[in-house]
DNA sequence: GCCGTTTTCGGCCCGACTGTTTTCAGTCG
């Protein structure tokens, strides 16, 4: 199996957690943990980078003896380091590491004191009574350690959709928001940075008596249980399993705490860092020089206490943000208010819940010029695919719709299947009489990385094909991204002129963050379509706008903030404007 | 192990909460 990115990142990871629980230098086991991030971060797969030969040591936290012992891990499939580290402790050990309130420290504890080697050694132990026995542990953590592990068992620690989040996220500010002696409310993290998911929620709130604000959140009628509660900072965890973290802190610090746990993490450090350099220290509660407060009540402050403009959460990664910002070159990112139209729906002809004048009428409510009708070809069976003869059928009723409708245009189209050889589902003799081909894939999502590039490149190649639809076929915590070459898709897609989606349904939003953002420097058009199935999921377009703006694209990066005659004209342009 | 507006050596982000302590280590975010 060729080395991908994330199973060096998994490698460096777990050398990482075993070289902590055998007390190495923290800044050591800091540098492996980095290198993870920095790999994970990489759009393009490192394996790619080396072949053409490019230098390692070029990306950010990689030196020397990492760029070499990644060189040698796609080679031979073998890290040695972490080869070296499982002779020492036994890998099992890092699992321990998942459990809430066992860090390194005490893993190695348990091991050495204990003989644990696994969750479910521990959890023997921990019945056995055994574990109280151990110095630094006593009857509580033991009781903690059975009663972690039990709920793990039941609920998997996997990261929430964030538009799962969103419910419980608003219901519950909204109830903070009320309680007395409250001044402002907000939820910062990564929810804040509107990443795809969330791991917990962190709430920052200001407030006259932080204490009794504190004690009062632990009585929200959906708090499942209280993991810990201080003067400034309670930590629950609500009835879905969802944890949150709500910090109290004075109002002349809302800025900076906004900021501290808006995050990400490596956004942070890289200002701290900048901060250092001044003399400064910047943490939740201010930029301090000389324990004299220089900027906090509001994030711009702090920003401009570095010369530097807001930058808006969805950039904050570490990933360019903050030199774009000083050269004053952040991009004026694309909001909800510029989508023009949508180019990816379905109606009752396929698996759709709505027909045609439902759709048209949703759309127009939310203040859309056209709507792409966009229903499946025969080869997705279980959603009802249309053959050429229900699609001729079908524009024959677009067309006789549109002549009624005069603030809105539907516009044909059809999510026609990339077969499995690259061409497509439906003949060009129907094809032809569509405003636009969207190509998708649903089926054979297993083909190798060679194959699978190929076909959609076939696909690419079709002279009517103008969009593809969720390009890499993921779901998001239940199927990984289909193989794909993506430089050639992006190589291929610029040139012939197809745009490539943001799918805007929330458990899709593929392309992802970096992989539209790769597709936009490429110079390829992204469109962002809903893919709703209903009117409520019309409004999926915003969870769309969200993952273009993580994209750090603008509204002219994206086909669908166009007016009708523009996207027309994008659309009819196509292959033969080229020659 | 990485990195350089203080540096090629000597730094490396920082504060809150808990439980086990008898003044603080460990964990978390």
């Amino acid at each position: 199996m060729p080395v991908r990115n994330r199973d060096i990142a998994n490698a460096f990871e777990t050398l990482a957690d075993l070289l902590e629980i055998g007390d190495a230098n923290p800044f050591r086991v800091r540098a492996y943990r980095n290198a993870a991030s920095t790999v994970r971060d990489q759009s393009r797969p490192i394996r790619d980078m080396l072949a053409a030969g490019e230098d390692l040591t070029e990306l950010p936290n990689i030196g020397d003896d990492l760029a070499g012992q990644i060189e040698r891990f796609v080679e031979t499939g073998h890290l040695a380091r972490l080869d070296a580290a499982t002779d020492k402790l036994p890998a099992g050990l890092t699992a321990l590491l998942d459990i809430n309130g066992i860090g390194p420290k005490r893993a190695h504890a348990l091991y050495e004191g204990l003989g644990v080697t696994s969750v479910d050694e521990l959890a023997a132990a921990a019945r056995d009574q055994r574990v109280r026995a151990l110095s630094g542990f006593g009857e509580k953590a033991e009781q903690r350690i059975l009663h972690e592990i039990e709920r793990q068992a039941r609920h998997s620690p996997a990261r929430t959709l964030l538009a799962d989040a969103e419910e419980m996220a608003e219901s519950l500010l909204d109830w903070i928001r009320q309680r007395a002696g409250v001044d402002k409310a907000a939820i910062a993290g990564s929810y804040r940075r509107r990443r795809e998911t969330v791991g917990d929620l962190d709430v920052v709130v200001t407030a006259s008596d932080p204490a009794a604000v504190s004690r009062a959140v632990t009585r929200y009628e959906d708090v499942g249980e209280v993991i810990s509660s201080g003067e400034t900072r309670t930590t629950l965890r609500l009835r879905g399993g969802l944890q949150v973290d709500i910090r109290v802190v004075p109002a002349r610090a809302y800025g900076a705490a906004m900021h501290y746990f808006t995050g990400s993490r490596d956004h942070n450090i890289a200002l701290r860092r900048r901060a250092q350099g001044h003399g400064w220290k910047l943490n939740e509660y201010g930029l301090f020089k000389d324990d004299q407060i220089i900027a906090g009540d509001t994030e711009e402050s702090v920003y401009e206490a570095f010369s530097l403009p807001w930058i808006p959460p969805e950039l904050r990664e570490n990933r360019g943000e903050i030199e774009a910002a000083e050269e004053d070159a952040l991009p004026t990112l694309i909001e909800v208010a510029e989508i023009r139209g949508n180019l990816h729906t379905h109606t009752t002809a396929t698996d759709g819940k709505a027909d045609l004048e439902e759709m048209a009428e949703a759309a127009r409510d939310r203040g859309w010029r056209y709507l792409g009708i966009s229903d499946h070809s025969r080869a997705v069976r279980v959603a009802n695919g249309l053959d050429a003869d229900r699609l001729a059928r079908q524009i024959d009723e677009i067309d006789a719709l549109n002549e009624r409708l005069d603030d809105l245009v539907i516009l044909k189209s059809c999510e026609v299947d990339i077969l499995r050889d690259g061409s497509l589902d439906l003949p060009d003799s129907i094809l032809e009489r569509l405003d636009y081909v969207m190509g998708a894939m649903h089926g054979q999502l297993g083909l190798e990385r060679r194959a699978q590039t190929e076909r959609i490149l076939e696909a690419m190649d079709h002279p009517l094909m103008r969009i593809i639809a969720h390009p890499t076929g993921r779901l998001i915590g239940r199927r990984g991204p289909v193989a794909l070459d993506l430089d050639r898709i992006f190589e291929a897609a610029a040139r012939n002129r197809i745009a490539l989606e943001i799918n805007a349904q929330p458990k899709r939003l593929d392309l992802d963050d970096q992989n539209a953002r790769a597709a936009r420097d490429a110079g390829v058009m992204l469109v962002i379509g809903t893919d709703a199935h209903s009117p409520a999921q019309l409004d999926f377009m915003r969870h769309g706008v969200d993952q273009a703006r993580r994209a750090w694209l603008s509204g002219s990066d994206v086909l669908n903030t166009r007016p009708l005659n523009q996207l027309r004209d994008w659309l009819a342009r196509g292959r033969s404007a080229d020659g």
